[in-house]
DNA sequence: TGACTCATGTAAGGCGTTACATGATTTT
DNA sequence: AAAATCATGTAACGCCTTACATGAGTCA
């Protein structure tokens, strides 16, 4: 699968759960995958024609009240099963704060201890969030869509655990 | 600062090790920056002739017997120093296998498990390979960029940890 | 000699964001 | 009425990889 596929995989996916507009996907994935998702309105609305010309998708309501939606066609669900169950390459991946750490030495011991504070802070934010997240799902248990999100977001939770034990590590290092 | 001006730090930060080809840059940026970042010849050469016009580089040697090598000159390290401290942006990240796992509900149990099962055979692989590095780098204590190196292994070894915890929660998860 | 590695570069194209343009609907 | 939000789209641009073209040096 070309990385094209991937925003279609996310925009169909989207609409699998609900039937929405462009707009209101948007505001779907920064608040629900914004942690390890993003897509920007000049992916969404190219997406949602090529689904269109695809039978993937159909509009449904002209606008009249509040806006068209998008909602997913029979032929769309299958295509997103098919689409989930092929492999995908993963995306090179580019840490611009592990790149400065990398050159400590010319960035100075004041520099890289800001950069790890920094990013302490950081997961101990991101942390607190997934917890109010965690809070809010423990009402939704019988949505089927739940355990997924649950899962995702404990990979969310794990990632930032690990930042806080590595920068506590590195701290340490980097005083040594 | 732009994110184009991450190749130049990369590049200009390479040269700050060893004067160095075009071409071992590259070998170098993949074995030893290459689980948090990349770079490809297409970036790579364009940035040197625009590092060298900005008389940050330098070719030293016409490829007589093996190539030429790029130097910094020490206008480029001071350049090196500022860029390292300006902030940068954190790249939006896209992590295919979690926007898969998040519609699970549509990819199947066993699929979901596949996907857990290879992430953490992945991460187990690359904490072998950690291991590696880190038996190598005892050696060279007293280089002052080993501790710097260190840090930045300390973190892909924090990160598949969390990989590890996290995909034996999500299985369990999956099953309950 | 033939194969392989080292080395430099470019062109095409896919990927992705930002900024802008436009207008309807809703809220204050 | 003014401001904010919802909604759709596009154009320009930056980022980044892949594939190709080219040639020198090394090794079997």
């Amino acid at each position: 699968v070309k990385r094209t596929a991937q925003t279609q995989v996310a925009v169909l996916g989207g609409l699998s759960i609900e039937p929405m507009s462009g707009y209101s996907l948007r505001q779907g994935i920064i608040e629900t995958l914004g942690h390890f998702w993003s897509e920007s309105y000049g992916q969404i609305y190219p997406a949602l024609t090529d689904l269109e010309s695809k039978g993937l998708v159909r509009r449904q309501g002209q606008g009249r009240t509040s806006g068209s939606r998008f909602e997913i066609t029979s032929a769309g669900l299958i295509q997103l099963k098919a689409w989930l169950a092929e492999p995908f390459e993963p995306v090179p991946q580019r840490n611009a704060m592990l790149l400065r750490l990398f050159f400590g030495r010319h960035l100075g011991q004041d520099g890289c201890r800001r950069l790890l504070v920094d990013a302490r802070g950081d997961a101990e934010r991101r942390l607190v969030e997934y917890a109010t997240i965690r809070a809010e799902l423990a009402a939704a248990t019988n949505d089927p869509d739940t355990k997924f999100f649950l899962i995702t977001l404990a990979a969310g939770e794990a990632a930032s655990k690990a930042v806080l034990a590595w920068t506590d590590e590195a701290l340490a290092l980097l005083d040594s």
